[in-house]
DNA sequence: AAGGCCGCCAACCGCCTTATT
DNA sequence: AAATAAGGCGGTTGGCGGCCT
């Protein structure tokens, strides 16, 4: 049997913020050895942590190809998308957007998104507009979440007005299915559910693989195509991209 | 200038899933 | 197949800095 990841009998074990001279130890210790056996890295980098302390360091903070700063206007928007329907994966919400971490993606949610869409009327746990609010206003917001980058956007379109209805059926209903429709383009995420029961209590399992290739042009995105395999109980959506339209490649799903 | 308040964010904690024996 | 370690994830906390009174 394994040995216990952290030695919580006798070690002294550092916590608290990292100091310069750890974080040179555990850059220098992957840089040689990589990403390995969390829980032998500290004993052989020479630190007094423990390993989950070290990978969450590494993953968080230290990684090179991490990407700091302000979220731009489309990675808020992604978020705002994604968790309307993933709620609160941040895993796999920020495996949506390069650089960022879950943490990262997490912390700019609860201190910013969540605060933005309240002060909108949206309720940021399920998407809904407070009861007070118009669905004109909902549009508004919809266009406003969306203007930075589309060009295809048309708040007329009355399915705008039931987009929380659909979004908060994949929250309630784990195996859905994503359908993307429109015309010129992918204008709309349809969410709907397909083999579950509605009255039965199976619990939420939200088992999606959004896997997106990226255009090899990076002004031009391409059309997306569904693939849908049907693994065990679960819907597993493969989304690649066909043909080409001019949008911004992290919001083409959106558009 | 000092103290209080608030927001941000790095880090921890504990639970769940996956891998290994 | 069962037990257990390791990894991964999301919720929460605590320290720090900026702003306000």
């Amino acid at each position: 049997m394994r040995k216990p990841c952290c030695d919580k009998g006798g070690g002294i074990i550092n916590k608290g913020a990292w100091s310069k001279q750890e974080d040179q130890k555990l850059i220098d210790y992957i840089a040689v050895h990589g990403e390995g056996c969390w829980r032998s890295i500290p004993k052989a980098a020479g630190l007094l942590r423990c390993g989950k302390s070290c990978r969450l360091r590494w993953i968080n903070y230290l990684r090179p190809d991490i990407k700091r700063g302000n979220f731009d206007q489309d990675e808020e928007d992604l978020i705002i998308k994604l968790h309307a329907l993933l709620g609160n994966r941040w895993s796999l919400i920020a495996g949506r957007l390069p650089g960022r971490t879950d943490n990262e993606v997490k912390n700019f949610w609860n201190s910013h998104l969540r605060k933005k869409l309240i002060r909108m009327g949206i309720d940021p746990n399920n998407h809904k507009p407070h009861q007070h609010i118009s669905p004109r206003m909902v549009n508004s917001h919809a266009s406003h979440m969306t203007n930075s980058s589309s060009s295809m956007e048309d708040t007329s379109n009355p399915s705008d007005c039931n987009n929380d209805e659909r979004i908060n059926s994949i929250d309630n209903n784990s195996r859905g299915r994503i359908d993307c429709v429109g015309v010129g383009g992918i204008s709309e995420m349809v969410v709907s559910c397909v083999d579950h029961d509605e009255t039965s209590s199976m619990p939420l399992d939200l088992n999606l693989d959004l896997t997106i290739a990226m255009s090899h042009s990076p002004t031009r995105t391409q059309i997306l195509k569904r693939k849908e395999n049907v693994e065990s109980n679960s819907k597993v959506i493969k989304i690649e991209f066909e043909g080409e339209v001019e949008a911004s490649p992290t919001l083409i799903l959106f558009n």
